[in-house]
DNA sequence: GCCGTTTTCGGCCCGACTGTTTTCAGTCG
């Protein structure tokens, strides 16, 4: 709104930057504004609620006390103003590609246009043309952006993009052979966000090849229309509606490029100011000092002119990152090699799709020296679970599959559905006799803050639930988490060595990033499972484990990085 | 609106592409 009015756009970029810094802080920004006191609802003193916020980076006294205003009262007075200024359907207008804030400001005070049926409408009369600056091309951009908004659909999840990068990857070295040099995914694909948006391709090859690989991109097989295509990069629409991106440049501008389209762009921000801090300028080609120019041919040439070892790119969402680097304390990140076992899978006792058997085998197959089976209770209708005579069928088949098996194990489990009252549907018999026991809500996933941290910290209080299993209970870009307080949670597990789980299923991702890395700033540990229904889901495992890297999680965070016999030690059943 | 190992005032990351222009503004990433 700020933008739309014309205010200055330094101004706008504070607010921009504020809200980024917010959402990658590792806790909630109502933590930050409590004092870390979660206790008291609010800051012990008034006064003290603003000074708290102003800890966060690119937070002052103007934004902090809006802040303050609305965590206090759930409203913020500037905003309301702001929004009595500009039109509702401004906004959406904004969303229009190619329309920014100058456009939409233009055809709202100029041509009254306030919702997107207007704007459509005086494009096809031909009335945006008619405005200084804007001509037939411009018009019919807007009414192809109308067009591209009403089909756009949502941020993907990772695991449909990276498959789909790759195959691009092999279709441009296909075509293009020994021309190109180096190639590879960048943005927020490299960076393994658990959502892209657009996908983005850097290509290093010598200057006389650049344009017909620019030719070459646009031309391939899913690329349904051209939306940019210059010297230098080409912008397609590909057939699955994903925005793609490529990039071309020649092998010596390779390390400061990758670094500047990996971003994030708040990053390079950060990076870019450290660069002048030390007398140079950075862009996406080169340092550059006076009249010299300094190239890197690689990513840890970059970091390291700026005094820095190089960062994982999960970690680059300028999220303290670059002081951690600077203090050599960068985590030392699992990695997928690192997991010895997976604490959550499925089988066709409940609604798995393949035998226990076929699992284990898949899994040894991957180089996994146990998984537990963790079929759900009967108490979650849908799946047909395993009730108190069952499991004991279903241990007899584990016990003669075990004796089979040579160099892996498969473990007893349960994912143990925690019912809306918080009660159990299987006997503290049957759980006590359990290797792991998962706990989990599936219903009633809409109940009440209280309600449903009441019900889930019971069942961490009880003896023989070992880990709640995807305690957020999110599906990505379908369902949101639940009201469950999680600062509580993580409360509850440091006094009663309950785990969080991190699900590594590609729509769950559950715990997220910032939950991880909050666990781990508390000292707690986790473990991270594929929650797989099918030999092939172990797959998520790899997502499971970049997600993992974005919570800043090494392998010692993560208990299923031990053999069985270390790991089993840990589990709340076995402790005193 | 934010920020400070030059600075409490005066800067604020930087470049590609497009369309409408006779040298640049707007948008995007």
């Amino acid at each position: 709104m700020l933008d739309v009015l014309g205010e200055n756009s330094f101004k706008v970029n504070a607010y921009r930057r504020a809200a980024d810094a917010i959402q990658h802080l590792d806790q909630d920004v109502r933590a930050v504004w409590q004092g870390g006191d979660a206790a008291s609802p609010e800051p012990v003193e008034a006064a003290s609620g603003v000074k708290n916020l102003r800890t966060i980076a690119g937070v002052g006294e103007a934004i902090a006390s809006k802040l303050d205003e609305l965590l206090r009262t759930g409203e913020m007075g500037y905003y309301r103003e702001l929004s009595e200024q500009v039109p509702a359907g401004v906004l959406d207008i904004l969303k229009v590609p190619d329309v920014g804030p100058k456009t939409a400001a233009r055809l709202w005070r100029e041509l009254n246009i306030t919702t997107l049926d207007q704007l459509r409408a005086a494009a096809e009369q031909g009335q945006v043309r008619q405005l200084k600056g804007m001509g037939e091309k411009s018009e019919a951009k807007i009414l192809a952006g109308l067009a591209a908004l009403s089909r756009k659909t949502n941020r993907r999840l990772i695991s449909t993009v990276y498959p789909f990068a790759q195959a691009v990857i092999a279709q441009m070295q296909e075509t293009c052979g020994s021309a190109i040099h180096q190639i590879t995914y960048a943005g927020s694909l490299r960076r393994m966000r658990a959502t892209i948006g657009d996908l983005d391709f850097l290509v290093s090859a010598d200057a006389a090849h650049h344009a017909d690989i620019l030719e070459a991109f646009t031309k391939l097989p899913r690329v349904e229309t051209v939306n940019d295509h210059g010297g230098t990069k080409a912008s397609v629409i590909a057939d699955n509606g994903l925005q793609v991106d490529l990039r071309v440049l020649e092998p010596k501008h390779w390390g400061c490029a990758l670094v500047y389209f990996t971003g994030s762009k708040q990053h390079n921000i950060e990076i870019r100011g450290l660069a002048q801090e030390q007398g140079y300028t950075l862009n996406e080609y080169r340092f550059g000092q006076n009249e010299r120019e300094l190239f890197c041919e690689t990513e840890e040439e970059v970091y390291q002119k700026l005094g820095l070892p190089w960062i994982p790119p999960e970690l680059r969402e300028a999220a303290g990152e670059i002081e951690a680097a600077r203090a050599g304390a960068l985590p030392r990140l699992i990695e997928l090699g690192d997991l010895k076992g997976d604490l959550q899978t499925h089988s066709t006792w409940s609604d798995g799709q393949m035998t226990i058997e076929q699992m284990a085998r898949a899994a040894q197959a991957r180089g996994l020296k146990y998984i537990a089976v963790t079929d759900h209770s009967s108490g979650l209708g849908i799946t047909r679970g395993v009730d108190a005579t069952r499991i004991k069928e279903q241990w007899a088949e584990i016990d003669a599959l075990n004796k089979r098996l040579r160099g892996f194990k498969v473990l007893k489990g349960l994912e143990l559905e925690i019912r809306a009252d918080g009660s159990l549907d299987m006997p503290d018999e049957i759980l006590a006799q359990l290797d792991i026991c998962l706990a989990s809500t599936h219903t009633a996933q809409k109940q009440p803050k209280e309600k449903i941290t009441a019900r889930v910290v019971k069942a961490m209080r009880h003896p023989h639930i070992d880990a709640i299993a995807h305690p957020t209970g999110r599906l990505i870009e379908e369902r949101e988490e639940t009201a469950l307080d999680l600062a509580e949670a993580m409360r509850v597990a440091q006094e009663t060595g309950t785990l969080l789980e991190v699900d590594g299923a590609v729509e769950r991702l559950d715990l997220d990033e910032v939950h991880i890395r909050r666990l781990k700033q508390l000292g707690l540990k986790t473990i991270l499972d594929s929650d797989a229904h099918h030999a092939d889901q172990f797959e998520t495992l790899f997502y499971g484990i970049h997600n993992a890297r974005r919570g800043w999680a090494e392998a010692g965070d993560v208990l299923n990085t031990l053999e069985w016999a270390q790991l089993k030690k840990h589990l709340k059943r076995n402790r005193r």
